[in-house]
DNA sequence: TTGAAATAGCACCCTGAGGGTACTATATTC
DNA sequence: GAATATAGTACCCTCAGGGTGCTATTTCAA
């Protein structure tokens, strides 16, 4: 369905709890208290995160979790990467020379190539959201900000205008 | 996993294989045979293809699907809608007043805003990429051409503006 | 030193969507 | 009427998503 998992939702709120709390470390239990999410998945979700260096974690009593990077260098496509793994548009997107063909018409497969340009501007389009523009309009409750990209600017019309990535 | 089904990727194939041959019917088992893909599985899909008029279909002897539409006038977005059904970015995306939530923390949640702000721009990014774009490429093996659509232009605005580093 | 609080790491389970098959009905051509 | 092709269903199997539970480890504080 093209869809993010639950365990990213839960990524994305639990990171913006932190972003809106930056001196102090937060429990897994109060921050799955305050949005009511259930903490046992939380917790999978706080460990991942905390693998990729995401977020900070300090065990024992008064431990808990901080954020482990600034507010604008957490990209949307490394929390799910973090969460998910690799974001992959097509199976065969990251496949390696060598690798076990993920798909057995690899080689003569018509669409692989132009495919694999989708799949590079998708990354480049996750990589250009952080979480300051989430965490931003979670707190102020206005909703502009995020909005430039709010009218949608329907990207068909023309040919050629500029790109971010390649 | 934030990825297109097969069933997405088999449309692709199928539709750049019309797209290559505008002036004749192409059957299913034509497809898959030339694509080594599995024939009753592509005729679902073209089922759906044909349901949402991006094929037309003939039945019969000598019958076949066709392009329903020009090549720039078939989005990504129409084909995976077509396929696998509405993209959902999260969940709650497409909620609407009066719905059953999807999710029991739509009211208290403290992301649904942004994110829908993002879902926007994803499905602004698959408006933007037409089949030329892919069958383009197929058939000429130059590789420019696909940077035209989509610009993925990080929707922070107000905060940095992060280029995407590929 | 001991207990409480918190994360870390497994192991396991259940449900549903993805992915695929099979069969019948219908339309068209020759 | 036979052959060819799509249309429409109904069904099945596998595996990832999503969730639970238990144990180990670390840290603080009484």
């Amino acid at each position: 369905m093209l869809s993010l998992t639950r365990k990213t939702d839960y990524a994305l709120i639990a990171l913006c709890h932190m972003a809106a709390q930056p001196n102090r470390v937060c429990t897994a239990r109060e921050i799955a208290e305050r949005h009511g999410l259930p903490q046992s998945l939380l917790m999978n979700v706080l460990k991942s995160l905390s693998q990729s260096d995401l977020v900070e974690s300090t065990r024992g009593a008064k431990g808990g979790y901080r954020l482990g990077k600034g507010p604008t260098e957490i990209t949307l496509s490394a929390i799910i990467e973090a969460v998910e793994g690799p974001v992959k548009f097509v199976q065969c997107a990251t496949h390696k020379e060598g690798d076990d063909p993920s798909c057995d018409i690899m080689e003569t497969c018509p669409i692989r190539r132009p495919v694999q340009v989708i799949q590079h501007r998708l990354e480049a389009f996750l990589a250009g959201i952080v979480l300051a523009d989430l965490a931003e309009r979670t707190s102020s409750d206005s909703c502009v900000n995020l909005s430039i990209s709010g009218n949608p600017q329907p990207p068909t019309g023309g040919t050629g205008q500029h790109q971010a990535a390649n």
